[in-house]
DNA sequence: TTTACGATGTTATACAGTAACATGTAGCCT
DNA sequence: AGGCTACATGTTACTGTATAACATCGTAAA
């Protein structure tokens, strides 16, 4: 998918939510979007200076916990960054690999691999959330 | 176990490995203890203050990136925070488990759990780092 | 038009974590 | 004893992460 075919899928996700991507939160996917891997708020409200001039973190945080919030974008919150979801548009039990080295970013699916956890968390009575698990680690091509 | 035991404990634990449970250390243990569930840096830097008056950040950093070091202690990315560990005797992963009614937690060894999500990770070629799932849901006593 | 609501702008501050360097302390070697 | 070494702690200053609180603006329903 190029990345006006991405944006326009994302505008629909978000307006079949019954939310608008504005244009503010569509320059920051855009910006996220420019970058492979893990990004920071700080970087995307660096890169946000640069395209109109002030900004402030709470307009950048505000955009990105609304991507998070729509499922277009992850948390990585093991590294304070945020990464691209790829199929926000399917529910996915997706697991997330994170490269520490390279910051590269992996998907997996994790559908049958979590039913242990599952299990374990029903015996103690606990009911998890759906969400997706971000893991970080070494990616195959920075191992040492 | 009670307070005392488990500081002994874990004294000779950290001696096992060829480490000092220092007294600093083990103050800064001791204050963690004090608290159930997620005990963040600056509530301890906080605490410390108040029993030994001047203190910095980095005096807690240094003795809470040790005891996660030693496992006596797990870090938990997603709240910025830390939780003791009560089964630091034998090497585990840890499953954490956040409750987002009550914000208690709760730690299960999914050491036996994890097998299947390893499996799939290898097959990619991705190594874990060594951490601790963190989960959020809603716990037994918070059930609707 | 008025009202209400969501989005954005703005200022200031709180919270989290680390770099760099100074000082203390205990064991070991000569 | 004197000096060497390694580790632990103290101290200052800073960078990075995130949010509170309030002001402003546009839009769309009442
Ligand atoms: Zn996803
Ligand atoms: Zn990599
Ligand atoms: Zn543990
Ligand atoms: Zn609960």
């Amino acid at each position: 998918m190029d990345k006006t075919a991405y944006l326009d899928a994302a505008r629909r996700h978000c307006e079949s939510r019954g939310c608008r991507l504005t244009e503010l939160r569509q320059q920051v996917l855009e910006l996220v979007l420019e970058h492979p891997g893990v990004v920071k708020a700080y970087q995307v409200l660096a890169d946000l200076q640069r395209q109109r001039g002030a900004a402030a973190p709470p307009t950048v945080y505000r955009a990105l916990d609304f991507l998070v919030e729509q499922g277009l974008l992850h948390k990585v919150d093991a590294l304070n960054g945020f990464i691209l979801c790829h199929h926000f548009d399917c529910p996915h039990d997706g697991l997330i690999l994170v490269c520490e080295r390279c910051g590269g970013v992996e998907e997996l699916d994790a559908t049958g691999c979590l039913s242990s956890l599952t299990d374990a968390m029903g015996k103690v009575g606990f009911t998890p959330r759906a969400q997706n698990l971000v893991l970080t680690g070494t990616c195959r091509s920075c191992q040492a």
